[in-house]
DNA sequence: ACCTGAACACCGTTCAAGT
DNA sequence: ACCTGAACACCGTTCAAGT
């Protein structure tokens, strides 16, 4: 007779981002995660495989998380700006969340997965996908570093020397013009 | 009578800095890094204090390194292109430099004197201290950002599917393009 | 089928002991 | 003063063994 599953994928990855939002990235370990689930750590390997690939699937459940919450817009400016703040909100609420996607060693389904998904959120705008994907990139880019640096120990001396909130809202707002500009000559000022 | 000193701290750092270079993050652990010295690894902890003290150490000298080469320049705008470009090819260099940045714990001294050599690189400039920390730190957070997410084992399948180096250019231009036009009312056509 | 205890090779770190 | 061997508490991971 099996041993009654108590286990499943999704509930792992729930507690595991669960974990990392109250305690932190170094709090991901395979034996913290399993006591909190009451198991053992090796009963974690047959539903997680490996921990790099625990990692890169919390990173694909927030990413599309973070798509889902930011839902259908009205221009490619309007999404655009609300990916990026909600990208931010995100790194605020979660703890070494920059550290987290930076060490995610994705699979190439996953990647494609999420440049499927990428391109599809602004697929019905007047856009070509490549610069949808460009500007997107930017802005990730951009948030995902500006948070890491935000977060952490550091943050608190970081925040009495430079205005953060300041200058993640004046760049977004930089990106998002700047990109319109340098689009704007291909799609006709309605763009 | 003493063992003689085998070990120095710049010379660790240096080792350090040309083990992550070439093995990457998670080949700088203190024992492999006490073996390519000659050492063992306790023998370390005398120069370097704790690992994330070493790690901070590193990233500063690598920053420090940085702004030397980036130099003096012109004009505000072109020292930023420098120094954006500067960083972009660090971290092409150096693989998980994003990583090494982000999973730093700076001391507050260690991070008052970065914040000063900021400020001092762009002193000599037509343009207040707070809009250049604020300039520096939107594209040291978007190349860190774009390095990050180009780097590691994804980067051959995340270069197919999106051009990153035609990103980084842009992006950059955006950036000092946006930053200039928004300070430019205060400091007229000509800053 | 599903979980576990024990084990392996690694970490960072400490410290008494050597010279 | 400077370095080391041995030890400690942790990792990720494997696997034979239990039910």
């Amino acid at each position: 007779m099996p041993a009654p599953a108590k286990l499943n994928l999704d509930a792992i990855l729930d507690e595991a981002i669960n974990l990392l939002q109250s305690e932190g990235l170094e709090a991901i370990t395979m034996r913290h995660l399993a006591g909190r689930l009451g198991v053992e750590a090796p009963s974690l390997y047959r539903h997680t495989g490996p921990k790099p690939r625990l990692l890169s699937a919390m990173t694909l459940r927030l990413f599309r998380r973070q798509l889902d919450e930011v839902g259908v817009r009205n221009s490619w400016q309007v999404w655009l700006d609300a990916f990026g703040r909600k990208l931010w909100q995100t790194q605020t609420e979660i703890p070494d969340c920059a550290r987290l996607v930076l060490s995610t060693n994705f699979t190439d389904a996953e990647l494609a997965m999420m440049t499927e998904w990428a391109a599809a959120a602004l697929r019905n705008h007047d856009i070509a996908s490549e610069h949808a994907l460009a500007m997107m990139m930017s802005v990730q880019a951009f948030v995902l570093g500006l948070g890491g640096l935000a977060d952490g120990p550091n943050a608190a001396q970081l925040r009495d020397a430079v205005p953060i909130e300041t200058i993640f809202e004046t760049t977004l707002g930089v990106l998002i013009d700047g990109w319109k500009a340098r689009i704007e000559g291909k799609y006709g000022p309605n763009g």
